[in-house]
DNA sequence: AAGGACTGCAACCGCACATTT
DNA sequence: GAAATGTGCGGTTGCAGTCCT
């Protein structure tokens, strides 16, 4: 029905929009542009998906590390699938969801290139669609019938509401930050789609890099001297010598470009 | 054609756990 | 061992694009 992923520009807002919202610390808020991708996407190639505050302190984003590490993980990350979900996807989602409930990062390990961002806007999208229908539907069969509902039923209309989708247990006894037992599992889980990735195998064919961003920087198997840096700046240009490729401890490589940083 | 409703998704927030100092 | 800092997670919001009347 609807196909738009690939026309949503909140990553690129138009160019009068760029300067608006900035957070107390004085960092910006709000969609990102091209630029800002590809400063990230240059930096997070430099020192690694790690020290998010130091990396986005280091790329001048005047962004938080918090910021930048989820615009990398849920939009910039070379192995994320774009578009819609297929049904097998879907599926997958549904029979997950009934089996961990929220545990969004968790069913996202299991679905290679899918974010957990990702998936719970999908899911999100899904049982909504589904208490609409079961509304319709109840109401249409409410209509049907008398309305003498005992005071016991209709104190729990969310209970019986929320029945509908296989997210009953939504909240259930799932402590929140799944951190112990199934990391083990989960780790291993990584690194068996890691090697798919890496393989090629299970990529859909509609990848970020296929947008004009990434054609213009030859990502993954790439050697750094390869990639074309952005618009060239003091920073660009020092990333772009030899000197920065083999970092070894990167608060010394943070304070030689510091030396070359524009004072802003 | 216009405008309100709906949908999909990027991004923020607050919290908790992990790691480092 | 405590405090500070970093990271990851789930929940929520806001907005742009699309659909529908």
């Amino acid at each position: 029905m609807k196909t738009k992923q690939a026309s949503k520009a909140k990553a690129a807002p138009s160019p009068g929009k760029e300067e608006e919202a900035v957070a107390p610390g004085g960092f910006r808020k709000g969609p990102w542009t091209e630029q800002e991708d590809m400063k990230l996407a240059w930096f997070v190639r430099l020192f690694g998906e790690r020290r998010w505050d130091f990396l986005a302190k280091v790329s001048g984003l005047n962004r938080t590390g918090k910021s930048c590490r989820l615009r990398w993980v849920n939009y910039l990350h070379p192995d994320l699938k774009r578009g819609r979900m297929s049904p097998e996807e879907e599926r997958l989602v549904v029979d997950l969801h009934a089996r961990w409930g929220n545990r969004w990062s968790r069913i996202a390990k299991a679905m290679p290139g899918r974010t957990d961002n990702e998936i719970k806007n999908y899911w999100r999208t899904h049982t909504r669609k589904l208490h609409k229908d079961t509304r319709a539907a109840s109401a249409a069969s409410a209509s049907t019938t008398t309305t003498t509902s005992t005071s016991m039923s209709a104190a729990s209309p969310a209970t019986t509401s929320s029945s509908s989708s296989s997210s009953t247990n939504d909240n259930d006894n799932h402590s929140h930050h799944g951190h112990g037992d199934q990391e083990t599992a989960a780790s291993q889980e990584q690194a068996d789609h890691q090697l798919l990735y890496t393989s090629g195998i299970g990529m859909d064919s509609h990848l970020l890099w296929n947008d004009a961003l990434m054609d213009s920087y030859a990502w993954g198997a790439a050697a750094p001297s390869m990639i074309v840096p952005p618009p060239s700046s003091p920073v660009w240009d020092y990333c772009c010598s030899d000197s920065l490729w083999g970092i070894g401890d990167d608060e010394v490589e943070y304070k030689k470009m510091l030396a070359v940083m524009p004072t802003s």
